[in-house]
DNA sequence: CTAGTGAAGAATTTATAGATTATTCAGATG
DNA sequence: CATCTGAATAATCTATAAATTCTTCACTAG
């Protein structure tokens, strides 16, 4: 069982380094097995297909992301800052792990064609942090009360796409980036906030 | 100068039936050229490329919309019901249109890549309403005081970006994306409200 | 001078044959 | 039996020549 992960692995690391080297589209199957010393039809073996091992990359990358959700959402922080945070370092990861590696945007855009329920998921998990955030926030008074937490958390989210693949979606710089992000925030967390009228629309 | 309009409309209009008949690709000058009994030479003497056709075209129909957003900034509703009108029009006006003919779509897409300055300057058109109806929303007591209302205007637009090319940007279906809509601006309508308290970012 | 033509050139698209590459699988290996 | 190979196949990409299309411009007609 264990020489299993560690093979997993082994092929994952080597698609990682020709990934972000040479770019998804021009790394072979057999040039990461070779990376590996075995045959291409072995990785098969571990990964259904060339774009699911791009999804275990994204697997990783987005666990990372959660972890570090997870410690913001428990910091000692209000939380209208803890909203903040979460929304920041989102958007100031990405965008700086694109900046870097260019290549890294070509796997963000194919899996976003070509496996949309990946990061369907992959919002429903960062809603759990929110939702967390969101009945803290009630619960200390800087929030008001709301109805529905998950779907206001939903609509958080859907407010802030902008910020989600920042270099697919616009051609602005980080740091116009952050000032937008900081003034959508603020808009937002208004409307939480316990003195906010709820319009009835 | 009346037969030098009328030539360019004539074109315009040829041009309107094949983009939308057979796509923008797929249609060519000289077809434009012989509906119009001209030779496809003669239409570079009105434009100054096949894109600027499209452009154009998208320029009567952002004329429309820019009309229709002056109307409903200057109705007998409260600021945040008009504000939400304007959102609420786009999105149905461009769903509906762009889900009639398809074709509709190929052309935006171009013109979003080609021509980005277009969008920036049609945005910056309708931050001019959403500007005059926060202004009204302030006086009348909807609305809390505001800095600058035009970047707050900015913001709403920066928040709203996943509603203005729906096709584009997501898969869902218009019920869906109301819903979202409406649901996004209840926060951003209740963070403009006087009682709403400002985070401190 | 204004409105227009049509041939020429540049740029883009299309078609397709050849080469690569992803994926499968019968069978070798230990 | 579990692990892996390498040849076979199917799918995709590449290169490029032919054809189409966009664009320019010298020139015609009124």
């Amino acid at each position: 069982m264990n020489d299993k992960t560690d093979t997993r692995k082994e092929i994952l690391t080597a698609a990682r380094e020709r990934f972000s080297h040479y770019g998804y589209s021009k790394t072979t199957m057999s040039e990461i097995a070779k990376d590996c010393e075995m045959s291409a039809g072995n990785i098969y073996r571990f990964f259904a297909s060339k774009l699911d091992i791009a999804e275990a990359m994204a697997v990783d990358f987005n666990n990372e992301a959660q972890e570090k959700f997870r410690k913001i959402s428990n910091m000692e922080l209000s939380a209208p800052d803890r909203l903040f945070e979460i929304f920041s370092y989102a958007l100031e990861d990405t965008y700086k792990k694109i900046d870097a590696e260019a290549k890294i945007l070509e796997i963000a855009e194919i899996l976003r064609r070509e496996r949309p329920e990946f990061f369907n998921s992959q919002l429903a998990e960062e809603r759990v942090h929110i939702v967390k955030i969101l009945t803290d926030g009630i619960e200390s008074g800087a929030f008001r009360a709301l109805d529905a937490p998950y779907v206001t958390a939903e609509m958080i989210q859907s407010a802030l796409m902008k910020f989600r693949f920042p270099q697919s979606y616009t051609s602005l710089k980080l740091d116009k980036l952050k000032y937008e992000l900081a003034g959508v925030m603020e808009l937002l967390i208004a409307g939480l906030s316990p003195g906010a009228q709820v319009p009835h629309l």
